[in-house]
DNA sequence: ATAGAATCGGGGCGATCGTTCCGTTTAGCA
DNA sequence: TGCTAAACGGAACGATCGCCCCGATTCTAT
């Protein structure tokens, strides 16, 4: 995936870059100057556009690496409870969503548009939403009508929630299980 | 409430000027450049700067007159059905934000400080919710452990919901319903 | 150890945007 | 109609930001 056969400090610095802009978009979004990420790493702008050609490509490398990252704890801990499974899915994205702004702007689209620029990561995050979604309904914890869609349209708007409403946006959880439930 | 003994052109141009910043600000939010509201009114940007000191003083100009309609237009609606009114004020919010970015914005906070840059808009925002609440648990379609904070953390919600996700979001407003109803 | 290539850093360019300034125009009154 | 002050518009300023360039530095193969 890498490139191969990186200088030493090349390869140093190309990490070092990624861990930072990583923390900084999840603090400040996309709108952070790269400026205040080479700052931050302690290198020059240069470095920086060096591994990565544009702002984009370096915003689009982490927020694969997130998703990726979402999916694997998701796996991880769906296998338990068919029924559970959708929610503690959903309510993790929107804790995720809380504390960073990259991601939650990637969902709404903003910045990067996840289906053309990261077609991978999306058929996979699409795949896990498709299964927890129709093991729930097996389950029978949530509506037969409910498509992957709906499940898409409810994580952007728990994550603005959460986002800007802070933890208030907790109270709402049961809520949504409640409204998701078969009638 | 506006300055007296303005002079008719300067009278006339400061209400081009609401009226063709009202309608671009709904169009791209609170991130148009002022030069591009001069332009569409057909004015220097000097002429906006006499009228409204920055741009933010502009868009809360707008913004307030925005919550005014919204808080009208739901005290006509919300005499008929005690039980639906939450929901009907709920919904056309969420209407609302899709085609007027700068509403989405300014609940969600993002380029004005409610609470503190309108307090008397708030304030009569807030209180239509509270009555809107009060009398839809009184006719029992809404759970009593349900607060006014919960109506605003749905709004922002339910806002970015309409306005990333589209007529997608329409299919989520009954399994909200749902959720709030009592159990 | 050293040459040569890969990499580095940060100043600089061009574009954008909020805001100000000022020479010009125009309304309103006598 | 002529005078004055208010209002106009748009060029210009300063700040910000994405991205590029290039002289200086550091790595690595020999």
């Amino acid at each position: 995936m890498t490139d191969k056969r990186l200088r030493a400090d090349a390869a140093r610095n190309r990490a070092r870059v990624l861990r930072v802009a990583y923390e900084t978009f999840a603090e400040e979004g996309a709108g952070v100057p790269i400026d205040e990420i080479a700052r931050r790493a302690g290198v020059g702008a240069g470095t920086i556009y060096r591994h990565f050609p544009t702002k984009e490509s370096l915003f689009q490398a982490i927020v694969a690496d997130r998703l990726r990252q979402v999916v694997e704890h998701t796996r991880e801990q769906a296998a338990a409870d068919p029924g559970e499974g959708l929610f503690a899915f959903l309510f993790h994205l929107a804790e995720q969503g809380a504390t960073d702004l990259g991601l939650t702007e990637a969902f709404a689209g903003v910045g990067v548009d996840l289906a053309t620029s990261l077609p991978e990561a999306e058929r996979e995050f699409t795949d896990l939403m498709t299964g927890l979604l129709a093991r729930a309904q097996r389950a029978g914890t949530v509506r037969r009508d409910v498509d992957v869609d709906d499940v898409r349209t409810l994580i952007v708007g728990l994550q603005a929630m959460r986002r800007f409403r802070g933890e208030r946006a907790d109270r709402l959880y049961p809520m949504i299980r409640a409204g998701l439930a078969p009638r």
